[in-house]
RNA sequence: GGGAGCGUGGCCUAGCAUGGAAUGGCACCAGUCUCGGGCACUGGAGGUCGUGGGUUCAAAUCCCACCGCUCCCA
């Protein structure tokens, strides 16, 4: 072991070994502005992932790409007031042209709201321009100072922000779950993360909308991590952008509007959730590369015969899952498994001497590292279900890390032992002051307010069978008074 | 907002107290050899010691200013 690999133990310094994880990997690299990252090609090539199956959802779901202006003249940012005093403490400005100064200061778009809306108006004149579902692949820009972590907090990121119009409330709503939900498929299907749904609290809601709704999971150390928001803005943008159209009874109506989001932070989600001491653990699903192939020869009489099944095998997978064939002869198979286990690869195909007689290889599972030798006739079959069980498999182990770290909390001493580990439901009265002093008391807030308590994958153990009677004595945990929720709390990144 | 610390080849690091030719490891390049868990050997290239100024015959080392970064506390 040298320093080409990770030199901590996920479990003894969480945060040195993500730093470690996401630079040796090969994902990303610092750039020279603090709080900016540059994503490398292999960090690019998961987003492509994830961004791929994304488009997918979106398309089949009636929505259509589209690209904006970086640029956000002020006038225009400031015009939904609330939605400009929550970004503004965080926003670049433009402020010269060359040696000018401009007239107008322009922001580096922190959200596309404002320039997006501005001209839907523009688009929108009756019902049958409606709904009017669009998305942008893009960045946005928001100055982070203080604690900064690659692709979980960074100053510029990737993401996409989807903006819909809709002719009435209820149309709204359910474009805002509907995105939610395939928010959800992708994180627990494809990313092997499991999430709770639900609402955020007043406080934590997207500044400008009715309401948030949120998708949060829980990362190793017991923090919490926003992984993806839809947002139902009501009619709060629709009348200072004047988005109106006329009904079929030719009567003038503002719009309803909704905006969703997802970031390359998801990336840092799986990095944190799946990997290990030896680097990253990709789900077969996201896998830039989901198979590579290892030759293993010595001298030049065994090495073609090694050479030519390593190539008649890559030809044999690479029409059904995306296989790399590492043939460089200047590094020794060690160094390569070593390599490739860093950079997250689920299933390694082992071919050596031994195997081209026996007509075998050893297959080598990412996940739990245990090897086997199958004939060369079952290899499809085999590296098919390998791949699936992986898969599943990561998810069934996130999905039990969840559970045993989500915790009841029926006093607020209890409450603050336990938020230390991971969410903590609780009775909350609903105000924002209680949320304010836990918040400052703890450093634990109000993540998500769920839909379902028993919505959290938890085999249906909800708050009756820990003890909590919700037709009982429901009083808030700080302040005692008679609670109308249960939220679930979390310190979070 | 308050406090502490650190900047030396791509990365990590010695040297700094007491000024006098910049140390070692990893990575990199060439060759030989190896290859079933980060092979070995030989040779090689690579440095405005964060920036600017000052003291001095002489500064990585002492002094001043600035820049950047890290950690801790609120």
């Amino acid at each position: 072991m040298n320093d080409l690999g990770i030199t901590v133990k996920k479990d003894e310094d969480f945060a040195e070994w993500y730093i470690q994880v996401v630079l040796k990997s090969n994902l990303l690299d610092y750039a020279p502005m603090k709080g900016f990252i540059v994503l490398k090609p292999y960090g690019y090539a998961i987003w492509e992932g994830i961004r791929g199956v994304a488009d997918k959802r979106f398309k089949e779901t009636g929505h259509h790409n589209a690209f904006l202006p970086t640029l956000i003249p002020e006038s225009l940012l400031s015009k939904e007031a609330e939605h400009f005093e929550g970004f503004k403490p965080e926003v670049f400005w433009v402020t010269h042209a060359g040696n000018d100064e401009l007239g107008e200061r322009l922001a580096l778009r922190p959200t596309s709201e404002t320039l997006a809306y501005e001209i839907f108006s523009r688009w929108i004149r009756s019902y049958r321009d409606l709904p009017l579902k669009i998305n942008f692949w893009n960045t946005a820009l928001r100055a982070e100072i203080k604690s900064t972590k690659p692709l979980i907090r960074t100053s510029e990121f990737l993401w996409q922000e989807g903006h819909t119009v809709h002719a009435s409330k209820e149309e709204a709503e359910q474009e805002a779950m509907l995105m939610l939900s395939i928010y959800r498929e992708i994180m627990e299907e494809y990313l092997a993360i499991p999430v709770i749904a639900g609402y955020k609290s007043e406080r934590e809601k997207f500044v400008g909308a009715d309401y948030t709704l949120t998708l949060e999971a829980l990362m190793p150390d017991g923090k919490a991590l926003q992984m993806g928001t839809s947002h139902n803005l009501g009619q709060n943008f629709s009348k200072p952008f004047s988005i109106k159209f006329l009904d079929k009874d030719g009567k003038e109506q503002y719009a309803w509007q909704t905006s969703w989001g997802i970031s390359w932070r998801l990336i840092g989600a799986m990095v944190m959730v799946h990997g290990d001491d030896k680097g990253l653990v990709l789900p077969p699903r996201i896998a830039p590369i989901q198979i590579v192939i290892v030759p293993i020869f010595y001298g030049d009489e065994t090495k073609d015969s090694v050479i030519e099944k390593c190539k008649n095998l890559y030809a044999m997978l690479r029409d059904r899952f995306r296989v790399h064939l590492d043939d460089r002869e200047e590094y020794t198979p060690g160094y390569k498994f070593n390599d490739w286990e860093l950079k997250g690869i689920p299933l390694r195909v082992e071919i050596g001497p031994r195997d081209v007689k026996q007509g075998k290889v050893v297959l080598a599972r990412r996940d739990d590292g245990k090897k086997v030798s199958v004939g060369d006739e079952e290899l499809l079959d085999a590296v098919t279900n390998m791949l699936e069980d992986i898969q599943r498999s990561l998810y069934t182990r996130a999905s039990e890390f969840l559970k045993s770290h989500t915790f009841s909390a029926f006093s607020y001493d209890e409450f603050k032992e336990r938020v230390e580990h991971g969410f903590v439901r609780a009775y909350w009265c609903g105000s924002q002051e209680c949320e304010l002093r836990i918040k400052e008391e703890t450093g634990a807030d109000i993540r998500v307010i769920p839909f379902n308590v028993n919505d959290t994958d938890m085999g249906g153990e909800g708050m009756e069978e820990q003890g909590i009677d919700r037709d009982g004595d429901m009083i808030c945990i700080y302040c005692s008074r008679n609670a109308e929720k249960i939220a679930y709390f979390a310190r979070a990144y």
